[in-house]
DNA sequence: TATTTGATAATACAGTTGTATTAAATAAAG
DNA sequence: CTTTATTTAATACAACTGTATTATCAAATA
């Protein structure tokens, strides 16, 4: 989280950890093997939270949001998933594999949450599904790239507030 | 473009600048001014870009769409100023010199949209401006994520009617 | 012509990188 | 108790990194 994908050598992960580099070795041969590892950790631990927050008995909308915000960096690292997710979203352009986004796990999110709106008819009629779908995916991603930037201010608030805005143009009344 | 900022050693460089490390080093002493030079020359191309296209007549909605098209990564690489503003973003984080929106030639680009939709008029009028400004510059970043990352499709008019849908959301009529 | 500017090539230093190997020590499990 | 699983520590190799210094050379400039 302070250094960046960057500060991701075998070495520095071990010392990070705790433990030395022949013991990390031992577990990973290569450092792709660790870094694949880990994203998948990443995944896990946001689908995970997902689903939790997906049981809590609320309104939609405000489940929703509360939701949206789980997936968007936090100011303090309480929770480091989000930007984690965001920096291997990044360097997956670099990362020889490729990205997938149905492998992403904020995306899957998104289409729950898009596809819950259709069921619960609160969609406007002439929305185009896949196509909001998408843009929330794309809001999501700029306003996680400010969240990952910008650690000033109330940025909670700000956020919330575009994210409704943005729900209300595809939500009726 | 193919490497990331990690094949921006000054080495690598240097021969792709066809100039050798001695050369390169008369003309930027550290690295560090290296890559900010080079920042300034991607704000600086995508600020003459916007202001040409702003010059030129058209409607107001096709203007804008084609304007902010312009801001995002192209398919062929042909101007790599967009591509390249989003990984210079990415990497403030961890660039010392931290990240300042207001010289970012994106967000400039957008507040003299959303100011020129205001002053026309065209806004709905409960529309809050600052919030929308952040909102559209946090869709793009999205959007510019997405292109950076996935090079198929049909792109572009998936984009144009995102940011249609977009403009629809906060312009009247 | 003399001088400055721009560029090349070669070399160097100290640091980090991923990967690899070895021998020894400890812990867990059968 | 003995075997197996886990971990440590140390060392190694080749490659790459930013920065630095030299001596040499061509071209533009004054």
């Amino acid at each position: 989280m302070k250094e960046g994908m960057d500060g991701v050598s075998v070495r520095n992960t071990a010392k990070e950890a705790g433990i030395t580099l022949g013991a990390l070795r031992y577990y990973f041969t290569t450092q792709e093997e660790l870094i694949n590892y880990t994203e998948q950790l990443v995944h896990a631990s946001l689908a995970e939270k997902t689903a939790e927050l997906f049981m809590v008995d609320l309104p939609p909308r405000e489940k929703i949001l509360k939701l949206l915000n789980g997936l968007l960096p936090d100011r303090d690292g309480k929770d480091p998933a989000a930007e984690a997710r965001l920096i291997f979203k990044y360097h997956s352009k670099y990362l020889g594999s490729g990205y997938k986004k149905s492998e992403d796990s904020v995306y899957q999110a998104i289409k729950s949450i898009m596809s819950n709106l259709m069921m619960l008819n609160m969609l406007k009629k002439d929305v185009e599904l896949s196509l909001e779908t998408d843009r929330l995916y794309a809001l999501m991603d700029g306003l996680a790239m400010d969240a990952l930037l910008e650690r000033t201010g109330d940025r909670p608030r700000k956020y919330n507030l575009m994210l409704e805005t943005h729900l209300n143009s595809i939500c009726k009344e």
